[in-house]
Order: C-alpha cells, then structure tokens, then sequence
DNA sequence: ATAGGGTTAG
C-alpha cells in the first residue's frame, strides 16, 4: 500500500487502517498514523477506534493507550476497545480502572463492554468489581445475553461460586458451545471431575457441538478422575473428527495421559508436536515428576535447554525441583534451584518454588538445613511448607525441630487433623506417651474432617468409588469379605496393621476395622475380585495415602504378584514385587 | 469498529 500526498482523508485512512488491522501489520499502520498526526489531520473517533484496535491486536498497548488519551471525544466503542486490549493481555487492573473511569464519563457500556470486562475480575477484589458489575447488568438487562452470560458465570465459576453460575447458565435464553464449555470448564476447574463429565453428557445427549476448549476441558476432568478409558475415548474421537490438532489439545492429552499413569503415550503425543509451548514442556515434565522419575525430568529439562526454542517459566522450575525431590536426587534439585536463583531466567524464586527444596531437603535427612531455610526465605512459611518439615522430622525422628514445627503447625491449621496424627507419632516414636495423648485430646477438640477419603478404580469405562467403610458399592458384601481374606492372609505373610494410623481413640479390634475400611484397600480388594490374574490395579485416591495402606498395598503386589498403581493426591506410587517407587517417603 | 469458554504449577 502507498500512502502518497498530504490529501488523504477518512475513506483512504479507513481502508487503510482496514487492511492492516486484517493483516496484524502493525509497521504499516504505524505509517498509517505518522502520516495522520504530519499532515495535522485529526481522526474521527471511528479511525482513532480502529488505531486503538490495530495496537491492542499487535501487543502495543502503549501507542493504543496514546491513541485513546489523545482522543477528544470516546464513544462506547472506543472505550470498550481499549478495556478489551488491556483484559487480553492480561492487565487486569488497568481494565477495570478504565471501565470505571468509563461509568464516570457518562458513557453508558453495552452488552461488549461488559461482556470483556468481566474477564478481567478475577481474584478477590475483582470480584466485589464484578457483582457490583453484575448488578449493572441486571439493570440494564442484559443478564440473558449469551456473550454476557458466559461471561458472568464464568466470572463466578473462576472465584469458586459454581452455583451462582449454575444459576446463571440455567437461565439464559439460548446456549451455545461457548456457554456450555464455559459451565464445564468451571466445574474442572474446581475439580468437581464428575459433575463436568456429567455435564458434557448431558449437552452431548441435547445435540450439543463441541470443540477443541470443550475437549480441552473435558480433559481436565478426566485427568482429575485419571479415567484412562474415557481419556482413550476422547482422544480417537477428536482424531476422528479431524479437529484441529491444537496445541492446547494436545498439552491437555499430554496431562490426561500422565495423570492417567501413562508416561509412554503422554510422551509420544509430546514427541509428535509440530509446535510446543511452555506448558506442553510443563506438562510433560510435571508428568515425569508425579511418577518419581527423576531423572527423566532432568533429562528432558537438559533437552529443553539444548533445543531453546522455548524459555523455562516458574512453573518449570517447580517440576523440575519437584521431579528431583520427589526422584530422590537431592544434589541435582539444590543444583537446580542456585540455577533459578541465580537469575539467568529472570525467574523469581516463589515460595512453592522453596516448598519444593525444603521438601527435598527434609527428604534426605538433612532437616536442620530444612529449617534454616525457612528461617531465611523471603516469606512467612505456609502450613504446608511446616507440614512437610513435620513430615520429614518424623521419618527421620528429630523430636526437637518437630516438636516446635508441630506446635507451629497446630497454631496455623488446627482444622487439620493430619498435623495431630504425625505429630502424636513422633511422640509415639520417642516414648513420650503423655504428650500422644495431648495431642490426641487436643485432636478430638479442634480438627475437622474436611474431605472423607474416597478411592476409586476404573473397569471397562466404568469408575467404581469407595468411601471409608464404604456400604454404597453394588458388591460390597463380597468386597468387605475380600478385604477380610486379605487381612489374614497378608499377617500370614508378614502384614502388621498400623494403627498410629487410625484418628480415633477406640480399642485395638475396632482400630483393625476401621483400617481395613480405608477405601483404597476396598478399592484394591474390588480389583482383585473383578480383573483376572496378572493384570495390573490402578488406584486412585483423593488424599494422601496413609502409611496402613500404602504397605497393604505391598503385600497386593507381592502375594499377588500383581502390579499396584496408586494416584494420591500428590504423586504416583508404582508398587511391585512388594517395593514402592517412592522410596517410603511422600 | 468493540464481546464470552481453554492447556502446566499451587
């Protein structure tokens, strides 16, 4: 295009200006608008608009923010332009400094602007933003308008309220793959897995279209519930449909395959990308991470390095520094972390990135290190960050260190009654039997069970769930006899139940009961009596596995001769032979 | 002219 003489005016401006807002080619409109402010042409509001458009769209929300001061006169449009620009780059409080700076000069937003303000109330202050906004809609009626509607329920689905945007999705008039994916995605996103899976049902049953955010987020949950078959599923429908192949898919198949417990497949698709982000690399790391592999994480960091095609985030670092950690190589993590700190990346160390070194360090003993570096890190330590330093002080029994940690811990979180089970333990370990019983007391006063233990197996595309002494399952009768028969068995073979595990203060016989009602040992038990002989038991529990279970397990692999697999709320625990990947330490 | 849903970590 050429721009000639000093005579140009809106029309020549407009097609212009058209061309390379189509084209994203934002040197040409740069020339563009030189020539506008050389020849003192000034721009209706309509041309400054589509300026404003031009720079948001190629990442220069500066010279559109220029463009929007200089403007005499704004119209909705142009306000809602500009809002637009900085909510998609992620700007979120300067979106919503300008909507209300809107409101203020009379201009009345329409069903766009609320629609992409919305998207920038995110967080705690967003969201009294964005019910006071919801309230505007309200009045000027535009609840019901599907661009707005997804947007506020997703609005409240991301700030946790499912079911103000339940609500809300019920309400609108007509719906579409964005409404719909928009309600699923805001039950993955909770983990609530199986209301979303139920939700994708339902829509697919109404003739719903799905496309590739859908599958996306139907991924999510299906990774939540490591529902393997189901994963296979979508996976052949959407090479079927010929969606595609974005990268987004194929990040959310590289994490449904390794939350699946299938690195193998998970790698392959990761090896067969055309193109990889960050988060394919995240993805496939955090893979390796949750399933002990170690080395493989640093192997694959090293490739990430040696290609550089795409820089490490902070996000890597943490897979990186839980893969060593939780693969026992503790040298190769510390390594890891001077690498981050000593700023190359421009990554700054957060405080899970410290979690994770912490965790490392109490891992191999050294909880006196562990200790000093919460005592030098840049922020006030978490209950998990204390929780870990408990864990490792009981593994390794260092009843001083843990004594105060667990006092510490007791003061920040005394809702959680894992804090009193490990350090009544330690207590237990040192002979102090005065002080278990405190913290037992102290245990039956305050904690609350948050969320029941609940395990589950998938068999031929169906998930079957167990609850703690679970009396719901079809077959529970002959589930309960299994566990019986393993019970006696197993002490044959050498099985003492574990009873610093049980959380009630009951006689010896109840304990035993109460153990053996854990669901992941009902779970196991209805994996023995429904697969034939050989085949490997993928478990799946939604907490941490106690100590009781986790050696239960061991005796499945090693009477059995069957390989156990158990997806806690952590990480992977591959067992066989009797021998866990872990090490014994989670 | 301006608009909504998505992937890793915690």
């Amino acid at each position: 295009m050429a721009i000639q003489g000093p005579e140009i005016k809106f029309d020549e401006y407009n097609m212009l200006l058209n061309e390379c807002v189509n084209k994203r080619a934002v040197r040409e409109g740069q020339r563009v608008h030189a020539h506008m402010i050389k020849t003192c042409y000034l721009p209706p509001v309509y041309l400054s608009t589509r300026l404003i458009v031009l720079y948001t769209k190629c990442e220069c929300l500066g010279s559109a923010r220029h463009v929007f001061d200089e403007m005499r006169e704004r119209n909705v449009v142009s306000w809602t332009a500009m809002i637009s620009g900085y909510s998609q780059r992620g700007f979120a409080s300067e979106a919503l400094h300008l909507f209300v700076q809107m409101l203020r000069s009379d201009t009345e937003p329409n069903e766009f602007t609320f629609a992409t303000v919305l998207t920038s109330c995110t967080g705690v202050s967003g969201f009294e933003l964005g019910r006071q906004i919801h309230s505007l809609i309200i009045k000027r009626n535009y609840e019901s308008h599907i661009f707005v509607g997804s947007s506020l329920l997703d609005m409240y689905a991301k700030a946790g309220r499912i079911h103000e945007a339940q609500g809300i999705f019920e309400c609108l008039p007509e719906r579409d793959v964005v409404s719909c994916t928009a309600i699923i995605s805001g039950y993955a996103q909770l983990g609530l897995d199986e209301e979303a899976l139920e939700l994708f049902r339902r829509f697919q049953r109404e003739g719903m279209s799905s496309n590739y955010v859908t599958y996306a987020s139907l991924l999510t949950a299906l990774s939540g519930l490591a529902a393997l078959d189901h994963g296979k599923q979508v996976h052949s429908h959407v090479l079927r449909c010929e969606l595609p192949f974005y990268v987004v898919l194929q990040n959310s198949l590289i994490d449904m395959y390794s939350k699946c417990g299938n690195l193998n497949y998970a790698r392959k698709i990761f090896n067969n990308m055309p193109v990889r982000t960050v988060i394919s690399w995240n993805a496939m790391l955090v893979g390796y991470s949750k399933h002990g592999k170690g080395k493989e994480v640093v192997k694959l960091f090293k490739l990430m390095r040696e290609e550089n095609k795409v820089q490490p985030d902070s996000v890597t670092f943490l897979a990186v520094l839980s893969g060593c950690s939780h693969g026992g190589l503790e040298d190769k993590g510390l390594e890891m972390f001077d690498e981050m700190m000593s700023g190359g990346d421009g990554i700054e160390a957060g405080i899970e990135h410290y979690g994770c070194v912490i965790d490392l360090l109490g891992r191999a003993g050294r909880v006196e290190e562990a200790f000093a570096l919460i005592k030098k890190m840049p922020f006030e330590p978490t209950a998990a960050i204390w929780g870990s330093l408990l864990g490792a002080c009981r593994v390794h029994s260092n009843t001083d260190i843990g004594e105060f940690v667990g006092c510490r811990l007791l003061e920040i979180e005394p809702e959680n009654a894992g804090n009193y089970v490990i350090l009544s333990n330690l207590y237990a370990s040192a002979g102090r039997w005065e002080d278990v019983r405190n913290v037992r007391e102290l245990m039956m006063e305050k904690a609350v069970i948050k969320e029941p233990g609940r395990s589950w197996i998938e068999l031929d595309q169906t998930l079957h769930t167990f609850y703690a002494s679970d009396r719901s399952h079809p077959r529970r009768e002959e589930v309960f006899l299994k566990a019986r028969e393993l019970l006696v068995k197993f002490k044959e073979s050498g099985y003492v139940p574990d009873q610093s595990c049980v959380l009630y203060d009951v006689d010896e016989e109840q304990k035993e009961k109460i153990l053996l009602g854990h669901s992941e040992k009902l779970a196991l038990a209805f994996g023995l009596i429904s697969t034939s002989e050989g085949v490997p038991l993928r478990v799946i529990k939604n907490l941490r596995i106690c100590v009781d279970c986790h050696n239960f397990a061991k005796f499945v692999s090693k009477v059995y001769g069957r390989r156990v697999s158990i997806r806690d709320k952590n990480r992977f625990h591959h067992i066989a032979g009797g021998i866990c990947s872990c090490g014994d330490y989670w």
